[in-house]
RNA sequence: GACCCUUUCAUCUAGUGGCCAAGGAUAUUGCGUUUUCAACGCAAAAACAGAGGUUCAAAUCCUCUAAGGGUCGCCA
């Protein structure tokens, strides 16, 4: 069965990269019917916090990705990786190391001053003296002195590593506690990881586990390393670059379907196809499919697809959505009217809801230069024929349409084109030139509520003439 | 510095030796539609990093160069 996982270490926010190395292992899971497992890299007690977790949890909770079975913290397994540890050392795979950290350091400097791979010399690995006082040893694993590493990447093909580039690395620190390298191979091969993806920031770790598989004598996952995303410049993400912690969308306005889509196609593809549900995603993704190439994130197609997914989502799923964002509606019919009238007009969910209360709210200010242009002339003449148009008509007023035959027949009566009427009757209603149609914004405020927004306008208009 | 990886329009990408004088999408520009804006429709512009090979044929295979990235912790 596949098995795969996501493994964070709490130190932060759910980073958006990491989401999607996190949905990559999900779909994988996900299309082979296998299970994708949650475990927290907690080694470094130092650095732990329980509110990175509860963001990491409530980030996938928000996309909507679940992971099986309980999470796996390895802060809880020292025991586990301690008994390994013993293993090893009595089987002469590996060995304490009573080198110094100064010494370490001066072996370092010296080797980049030499122009060489900064590495461990091995110099405690067949010592049989008598250790020197005063240092707690580190242990190290015996890392093989000759021939090549070489691995198969699902992603870059195969990765040949020249052995004298793997040192004997440090498994478990001087007071014990094992290292990340160490206990991952472990967790992955216990966890029963069919496939390992990852950032390719780790590729180097992977020879350095490999090293751990087989001095334990377990089976190899596959490894699938994905290159970085990058900002819009092609560097390095970071905080500057805006949204880099997933919830942080959300406040956005993003829907999590279409962070998903946009963070399944960085990277992956499936022929010329841009949209993708998550069925979709499911049934398509192949981890071998992944791009070999780092990939620059691009906040357009981003908006591009969440207008999409606005634009294409049910009015009352829409309408509940919009309520996380202080939009509350009255009616039924209303709704579905204000929803069809603005949905179109909002790339965020914030975007939207700014579009609502621009028609639910009347226009507290006229835009200066939108109303020296529209109200000029007889405008204001014209507003108020139309509210007594609109007062005496006498068929009631509810839909769109049935304004639009009381706007109809104004322009009629008055043999004037519509654009004679619709600049000044928008900025009435709304203040500004631009925005829905005015069938529809009359049909959500009702008559009175028109009528009252166009006597406020003519009152505007006639304060600025006297 | 050493080792490893990467390189197709501005961006995400299709492309696995002939179907490619390179396709789609976003963004951009123009036109249409509309009482306005948006949405939508149509159109335009826009790329194989460079140089050498191999081959009847190269975006695709090989070599070198260049540029970018990653890694060199008792962090993960």
């Amino acid at each position: 069965m596949t098995v795969t996982r996501f493994a964070p270490s709490p130190t932060g926010y759910l980073h958006i990269g990491g989401l999607r190395t996190a949905l990559f292992s999900w779909l994988t899971a996900q299309h082979n019917g296998g299970k994708f497992l949650l475990r927290i890299e907690d080694t470094d007690l130092s650095r732990n916090s329980d509110e990175a977790l509860d963001a990491i949890i409530r980030a996938f909770d928000w996309v909507g990705l679940h992971y099986d079975g309980e999470v796996v913290y390895q802060s809880q397994r020292f025991e586990l990786y301690t008994k390994y540890i013993n293993q090893l050392l009595d089987e002469g795979k590996a060995y304490k190391c009573y080198m110094s950290k100064e010494e370490l350091t001066a072996l370092r400097e010296e080797q980049m001053a030499n122009k060489q791979r900064a590495r461990y010399d091995g110099r405690y690995r067949d010592f049989d003296g008598t250790p020197p006082e005063g240092v707690a040893p580190v242990i190290r694993i015996k890392a093989p002195l000759e021939g090549d590493i070489i691995f198969s990447d699902g992603v870059k093909g195969e990765i040949c590593i020249a052995s004298s580039e793997v040192d004997d690395f440090v498994i478990a620190r001087a007071d014990g506690v094992p290292t990340y390298n160490f206990v991952v191979a472990i967790d992955d091969a216990l966890m029963g990881l069919t496939q390992v993806i990852r950032g390719d920031d780790h590729l180097y770790n992977t020879p350095k586990q490999i090293v751990v598989y087989k001095a334990l004598g377990f089976a190899l996952p596959e490894f699938y390393h994905v290159a970085m995303i990058n900002n819009e410049e092609g560097k390095k993400l970071s905080k500057r670059d805006g949204a880099t912690d997933v919830m942080e969308y959300q406040k956005l306005g993003f829907l999590p379907e279409a962070l998903l889509n946009f963070l399944v196609r960085l990277g992956w593809s499936h022929g010329d196809q841009e949209i993708f549900s998550l069925a979709e995603m499911i049934e398509l993704f192949d981890p071998k499919n992944i791009n070999k190439s780092a990939s620059n994130y691009n906040m357009d197609k981003l908006l591009w697809l969440n207008a999409h997914y606005i634009k294409n989502m049910p009015h009352d799923k829409l309408a509940k959505l919009l309520v996380s964002y202080g939009v509350e509606v009255e009616g039924h019919d209303r709704l579905e009217i204000l929803l069809d009238a603005t949905r179109e007009r909002g790339k965020t969910m914030v975007e939207l809801a700014e579009q609502v209360n621009i028609i639910l709210n009347a226009p507290s200010e006229y835009n200066p230069k939108n109303a020296k242009k529209a109200f000029k002339g007889d405008a204001s003449d014209i507003i108020q024929g139309f509210a007594v148009m609109l007062k005496e008509w006498e068929t009631p007023l509810h839909l769109p349409s049935e304004y639009h035959a009381v706007l109809e027949k104004f322009v009629e009566t008055k043999e004037i084109g519509f654009g004679k009427i619709g600049q000044p009757l928008r900025v009435a209603l709304l203040g500004s030139m631009t925005g829905s149609g005015l069938d529809e914004i009359m049909a959500i405020v009702g008559v009175d509520e028109t009528i009252s927004r166009i006597a406020k306008a003519i009152e505007f208009i006639s304060n600025k003439e006297s």
